[in-house]
DNA sequence: ATTAAATGTTTGGATGTGTCAAACGTCAGT
DNA sequence: ACTGACGTTTGACACATCCAAACATTTAAT
């Protein structure tokens, strides 16, 4: 992530307000301001702008994010071409295999969580649509590390701050190539209780003809029901037939 | 809407572009610096801004809006309490009914669809999730603007710009208020062909027991559907029971 | 190949604008 | 009525934003 030569400030000031308003959910212009360290007036007159073009929402003293984000969410996904058919497809994947399903997508080093669906017996996670997470410790993660083009892989590796989440966790970026390595080979990537302690993970890639990634699709359990040959042989059939239905519907956009 | 006294015109050009990309789906610097009329150095460095902060995308020349409002988006509807509950009460109106149900709420004088449920025969629309609409129009909007406080419909009233979008537009404020008396009377608001020619659209108001208004829910169909008893007593009913299930759910919030 | 034409990016300098501190207005509680 | 806390407005100064132009880079054409 090449950084801007001359970011504008004001801009960088109105995007750090938003970024308190998410964290915060509801916050006054002194909380803001004193969060922030800029003065009220400063903090007043950003959110008075944001205000009027609807991205903000003012409820007595109170400020939130405003629902116009809503759309501008839609028309970011609108650019992910296979969004329609793959939420088809994940929606099959956690009725057949009563786990809770996902369609994930790199950008920015990260992955952006498309689309959730929860099976029968799904787990409960925090996860959510638009969810963000570091690549190097999920199973969607390996997986879009794994088939996207190496000079990128090797950025991203590069500057990951790997941290020991759990147990599990691979911290060292040698372990992690070859696990990509092996990755590419079985196509199927797993994550064992490295995220969350009881969680496992699995997901494959969605790629074109000439091998271009789009995206990834996976499945996430309880470690009690993602073993044997559940985990090694039927849930990775699953995926990989949904995965297939896309991939060939690519080449028809 | 009180205009800010004094906006930050840094931040407005950045809300500016967003709105262009958000229009174009893809734009370049040229095409953007064209479009608002400024030179290209500075588009270059707002989108830079923007970019470092992963509100946009690079490919190539190309820039479009970032998957980051997808999380924004989120905490945004976070806001809603009752989104949970009435989610799962649109989906099932939408498959007792067949027809496409909505979930949409007030802000900014606009009504936002929050939440869309497609039954079985449902028409195909370009309504998406975060769709806002005037609501002087629509089913829901009358809804809206009927159970709000009296002095935020008239504020709303009085800066809406009526325009006859189809023959069975309202377009006069005073027809408009006699229409909302009624709604008030009977609970129930009607479209009939005055946002699309064809379509036919029922609403009611989710409230609570002090009336305060928090949202409304809406039923779409054919005209060819939508008429006689079916028009006037099945389908309000539907939308009734599922209104009044979110209104009990309301106060255990 | 070589040139030409667009484009993205960087630069420096003049203008105008964002920022702050302080004053003002408003509201709630005592 | 008074106090304190907050949002809002004001005015003036510092400096950030913007433009134009030069530069770099890519693409198209000859």
């Amino acid at each position: 992530m090449n950084s801007a030569k001359h970011p504008i400030q004001a801009v960088q000031r109105t995007l750090d307000i938003v970024d308190v308003l998410k964290e915060k959910r509801e916050a006054r212009v002194t909380d803001i301001a004193d969060e922030l360290d800029f003065s009220k007036g400063t903090i007043h007159c950003h959110l008075a702008t944001l205000e009027q073009n609807g991205y903000v929402v003012k409820n007595g003293q109170q400020y939130s994010l405003g629902l116009q984000f809503i759309d501008l969410a839609h028309h970011a996904t609108d650019r992910v071409d296979i969004y329609d058919i793959t939420r088809a497809e994940v929606d099959k994947l956690a009725a057949e295999s009563g786990e809770m399903a996902l369609f994930t997508v790199e950008e920015h080093g990260e992955g952006i969580c498309l689309y959730k669906a929860e099976g029968e017996d799904a787990v409960q996670t925090e996860l959510y649509v638009g969810y963000r997470n570091e690549l190097y410790h999920t199973a969607v993660g390996k997986v879009l590390l794994a088939f996207m083009p190496e000079e990128r892989r090797e950025e991203i590796i590069r500057e990951t701050n790997f941290e020991q989440i759990t147990p599990n966790t691979i911290t060292d970026p040698g372990k992690l190539r070859a696990q990509l390595t092996e990755i590419r080979e079985r196509g199927i990537a797993y994550n064992h209780e490295e995220t969350i302690q009881g969680l496992v993970g699995l997901g494959a890639p969605i790629r074109d003809q000439d091998g271009t990634l789009y995206g990834a699709v996976s499945l996430i359990g309880p470690v009690s029901r993602m073993e044997d040959e559940r985990l090694t042989e039927e849930l990775p059939k699953l995926i990989r037939r949904a995965v297939n239905i896309v991939e060939v519907n690519i080449t028809s956009l």
